[in-house]
DNA sequence: TTGTACGCGTTATCAC
DNA sequence: GTGATAACGCGTACAA
């Protein structure tokens, strides 16, 4: 079923279909007629099509690094409501984690395959950003802060810093860090960052050997968590970079030295579920993750309208949550 | 940049430019000389316009009720990795708990939209039916059994079943029960009927008063089990029909009744890493929503090749694992 | 092995 | 207000 079949049953012309889908002038007479056996025959237009045509695509590319993951869910359920209103799609771009597929992606969506492009970022290479200035249409970063794009991003750098003194306000001396490569410049470098600067402007001494850099997963938490505990039994705190490699850094306290777990404060990032579920409840830095999402949207939507490609960064910041691991 | 441009760079017609892409007989002299203008110029070929010419869309309809899910993403996450692989790209369908969404997605994917659809389905209602019935691409659904559709779920009565028979093992004499509603055939019908059967066949009486009815959130476990404390103070087990509803369950006692936490069995479904997180850990029936997700996208991938419409059926196990709430 | 010419379904232009 | 008709970018008979 076309736009043709549609105009010979109602006994006009395409063009006038057409106008009648688009809103132009069309009689009220033929306006019914058309109606009608649009209602008949169930009739939609191509969208493919009409995107040869007009090229608007009216589809989003989304690319981000792991589906299942709290953060990145929520980032899209809150993009996807805006997007959705405003009469667009997404084209899922999953990478796995695999950084050679993000460039992938990002020459699929490359040439016209989509209006408008939002990229949950990780880790961004030389090889990203040289995709990405060929890229024609407009792109929202979002978890990092990208000079030369527009983007939106938690504020890592405070957010560590607070969540830090605040260990200091409590009276920790010796703190250790687990965190994730300084390649991902939001949760690795500016969360370290953060920490250690935090120590620095409380004038401690920041200590080398008590930072451990894992990956994102809780089996880093527990195994960096059990080095920090040879090295230094003094230890009274410890700053995860994440909440899940907090919670493994928890099952090991709770399994090896649960005598010691009151005593040492322990704090993630990212305010996840299993922080509010487990025991002891995670202190942790509440993000706004569908915010971002919605806000990247909001922004995409903007730059898609006008002509000028004004640069926008938006900051988000933070909630501290104090729970019982922080007693 | 389109095909033509290309052709008239490299010297030869459009026409040739088309072969060697979609790899028919091009002189080898002419294959060098196409290959290098596309290397220059980063030419991509319109995927629309391919779509309008050849019918076929490389899309893949997704339609889920809540992205944010952890079960859901699972799917996702299997489904996604599998039809990447065979070139096809997901467009995602978030209906956000809404039913008369997924009416919508399920019409604008009719009409050629995409090649095929993944249905991630919760409640069933003849109007969808209805519009399905309409489709012409194939149809997957998830997480339900559906007659005439080719569908992959999990077998919620026998999960209900042998957990059930699990507590009355245990020794467990008065067994509550919290669920969510009978239309979703699956997390709420099935489940609960597995749970009277095994009663039955065990020669226990079900006592309706302690079936209680929410939604899918911690909350209204938290509010059943209050209400099932109130009736009848020995309840000696409380099977929940959803990870989620656990947690809120034994959230509230944790705060309420904390001395009676270890003389009661609680378990859920799922196997949520929440159920794994938190203390006690939540006893569950692990359920393999990644695969079902893969499952589902090599069926889509058949259906699609295949000329004949056969149906097929995927009742996918389940997996005990008693942990500290079952002891 | 190559090129010409047409059609996929839609919108936009223009003359009526 | 309306209807031919060209054009969007591509694939493919068909003729060469």
């Amino acid at each position: 079923m076309n736009i043709s079949k549609i105009a010979t049953l109602a006994g006009v012309s395409n063009a006038t279909v057409s106008r009648f889908l688009n809103n132009g002038y069309v009689s009220q007479e033929n306006r019914e007629k058309i109606q009608k056996i649009i209602d008949e025959t169930g009739y939609i237009p191509s969208a493919h099509a009409q995107t040869l045509r007009t090229k608007k695509t009216n589809l989003i590319g989304v690319i981000l690094p792991k589906i299942s993951s709290e953060a990145v869910s929520r980032i899209i359920e809150g993009a996807g409501k805006e997007l959705t209103e405003a009469g667009y799609h997404i084209l899922l771009g999953n990478t796995d984690l695999n950084i050679q597929k993000e460039i992938e992606y990002l020459n699929i969506f490359k040439n016209n395959q989509v209006d408008g492009i939002i990229f949950v970022a990780t880790i961004l290479t030389p090889a990203h950003l040289e995709v990405m200035e060929k890229i024609k249409v407009p792109i929202i970063v979002v978890g990092q802060q990208v000079e030369g794009y527009s983007c939106v991003y938690h504020d890592d750098f405070g957010a560590a810093y607070t969540l830090t003194k605040e260990f200091i306000q409590k009276g920790c001396k010796r703190i250790g860090y687990i965190g994730v490569t300084e390649k991902d410049i939001a949760v690795g470098y500016e969360r370290k960052r953060g920490f250690m600067q935090a120590l620095q402007d409380s004038g401690m001494e920041v200590q080398q050997e008590l930072i451990k850099i894992g990956d994102f997963s809780e089996e880093s938490g527990y195994q960096a968590i059990n080095e920090l505990m040879q090295l230094d039994k003094r230890i009274d705190g410890v700053f995860c970079a994440t909440d899940k490699i907090a919670v493994g850094a928890l099952e090991w306290m709770k399994e090896k030295q649960p005598e010691q777990i009151e005593r040492i404060k322990f704090a993630g990032i990212g305010d996840s579920v299993l922080a509010k579920a487990i025991s002891p409840k995670l202190a942790s830095m509440h993000y706004y993750y569908k915010t971002s999402g919605k806000e990247a949207a909001k922004m995409l939507l903007d730059a898609m309208q006008s002509e000028t490609k004004m640069i926008k960064e938006v900051k988000l910041g933070y909630e501290l949550k104090l729970r019982e691991s922080f007693k």
